[in-house]
DNA sequence: AAAAAAATTGCAAGATTTTGCAGAGATTTG
DNA sequence: CAAATCTCTGCAAAATCTTGCAATTTTTTT
C-alpha cells in the first residue's frame, strides 16, 4: 500500500468519522503503528487534521480544542467591533454576515440602538437576539455546516430584492492586488450578492489576514468602501492597502 | 475514547446545557470518574469551563444562571428524543421547531442518518449543523428574540408550499380538553402553519407541562398524530390523553 | 543500466502519558 | 453530627510516543 493512498483513506476516514484511531489504522493498512503514526504526523503538519494521542480527530474539533487561542484575538476583534459600532445610526437597514468579528459586533451593540440588521449567520442572528430595541431578520436558504450560515439560491434571490445601508462583511482572505477572496464557491456567491445588495461595504478583518489569498475571488478592494482592522489606519503594514480603499 | 476527543466533547456540551455532571460523563464515555475529573481539571486549567463539584459549570454560566431549571430537566428531553428517534427514517422531509427537546433531539441524531431538515429555530440549526449526512435549511423571517426562532409571513407563506412527512413540535402547555397551547401570537401562528403543512404531527413534550394551559389555543389533541413524553405510555398520568391522540 | 541519493518502513529501548484504583481527607445534606 | 458524596494523592499497569538505526524500496543522477 502506497503512503499517498494511505493518506488519502485517512483523510476519508476522518471526513467521515471525524476520528481515526492509530491501532485501527495500523491493522487496517497492515503497516506498523509507527507508519501510521507517521502518516498522521505529516497531515497534522499539513494542517488536515488535529493529531492526538493515540489517533487523530478531524479539524472541526478545533473549534472546541482551540477556544483558548480564539481568546487570543478576541481582543482585537473587540476593537474592530468597537470602530465599525461608530457606522450605525438609528433606523438603518444593516446587512452583517458570519464570522466571529461579526459576532463580536454583535455583542457589543448599544442597547439603545434601534437598527434593523439582515443575516443569514446562525451565530451572529443567536447574538443580535440578546439586544432588545433592535430588529433582525434572518436570511433562510440552505444551511452550510462549516460556516453556519445559510447560502444558496433563496438568500441570493432575497438579496436581490433589498437596498440595506451598510453591509459588513468578515473577510477570510484580503490582499492589495488579489482583492477579497474566500474558499468556498458558496459562501463566495452569497457574500458577492451581499456586496452588490448593499449602499456601504465595510470590511473587516483583523490584521492576520491581511496579505492572505483564498482561492476564490470575492471582489476588488475598490468595490468595497471602508476597510476596518485593529491596527492604527496610520500603521505600515496597511501601506499598501490605503491607495485602493479607505481605513478605519 | 481518545482523549482530547473527550474533552471536546465535553466542551461541546457545556456550551448546550451550561453544565455537566461526572457522573453523566464518564457513564457516558465509559470511563472511570476520575478520568472524567482529570478531564475537567484540565479543561479548568485552561479556563474553558468552571469546575465545580460534582461536575463543571460554562464559564457564562453566571449570566444564564436562572435558566437552570431548563437544564435540570435534560435527561427526561435525552429520553423523548431517544424515542422521537424511531420515526426518522433517510430521505425524509422533517420539520423540526425550537425548544429544548428538539435542541435534544438534534443532537442525539445518528451520524449516518440522511434526512432534509426544515427549521425556524436557531438552536436547533446550530445543533442540526453538526450533522454530516443530513441537510439543513433554515426558514428565514422575522427573529423572535425570545424564542430564537424566525415568525412573520414569510415563514408561514414558506410552509404553505412544502409538504415534510413528519413535524417535530415542542409544546409549551398541553392539556386533554384545551388541547394545545402558547403564549405568544406570533409563536402560535407559525406553529399552526407547521402543524398544517406536515403530513404527520408529533408533539414531544416533557410530562411536567402535562395538564398546563397557556393563553392561545394551537390546535386540538387529536388534530396531531403523536404525543411523546418521557413517562411509559401507560403511565396513568396520560390516562386523560390516551383516548385523543396516540402515544409513545 | 549501474551507482548514488533519498524516502519509506519496521523495530527496539527508554521516556512519557493516561488511566483505574484504593485509601485518606474534605464537603455537603438532612 | 453522621451518612453520603465528592476530591485528592500516590501508585502501578497499560498504552502511546520518541528517537535512532538499519533494511528495503524508490527516485535521481551519472
Amino acid at each position: 500500500m502506497l503512503k499517498k493512498e494511505r493518506q488519502a483513506l485517512i483523510l476519508k476516514e476522518i471526513s467521515l468519522h471525524n476520528k481515526v484511531l492509530l491501532t485501527d489504522l495500523s491493522e487496517r493498512f497492515d503497516v506498523s503503528e509507527d507508519t501510521v503514526r507517521r502518516d498522521l504526523q505529516e497531515l497534522a503538519d499539513a494542517k488536515q487534521l488535529i493529531k492526538v494521542r493515540g489517533g487523530a480527530l478531524s479539524k472541526s474539533y478545533q473549534t472546541y480544542a482551540f477556544r483558548g487561542k480564539n481568546i487570543y484575538a478576541y481582543k482585537e476583534k473587540t476593537l474592530i467591533a468597537q470602530k465599525a459600532l461608530g457606522l450605525l445610526k438609528d433606523g438603518m437597514l444593516v446587512l452583517i454576515g458570519g464570522g466571529s468579528t461579526n459576532v463580536e459586533l454583535a455583542r457589543i451593540l448599544p442597547p439603545e440602538l434601534k437598527v434593523t440588521f439582515l443575516t443569514n449567520s446562525l451565530p451572529t442572528a443567536l447574538m443580535l437576539s440578546e439586544h432588545q430595541e433592535s430588529e433582525v431578520i434572518f436570511i433562510g436558504g440552505h444551511l452550510s455546516k462549516a460556516s453556519k450560515i445559510t447560502i444558496g439560491g433563496d438568500v441570493i434571490h432575497l438579496l436581490r430584492e433589498i437596498r440595506p445601508d451598510l453591509c459588513f462583511l468578515g473577510v477570510n482572505g484580503i490582499d492589495p492586488s488579489e482583492g477579497v477572496t474566500d474558499s468556498d464557491w458558496e459562501v463566495v456567491r452569497v457574500k458577492k450578492s451581499m456586496l452588490k445588495a448593499a449602499g456601504k461595504v465595510i470590511l473587516l478583518t483583523i490584521s492576520e489576514k491581511l496579505n492572505s489569498t483564498q482561492k476564490i475571488k470575492i471582489c476588488d478592494l475598490a468595490d468595497a468602501d471602508l476597510l476596518i482592522t485593529e491596527l492604527d489606519p496610520t500603521d505600515t503594514r496597511l501601506e499598501a492597502y490605503r491607495s485602493h480603499i479607505n481605513i478605519l
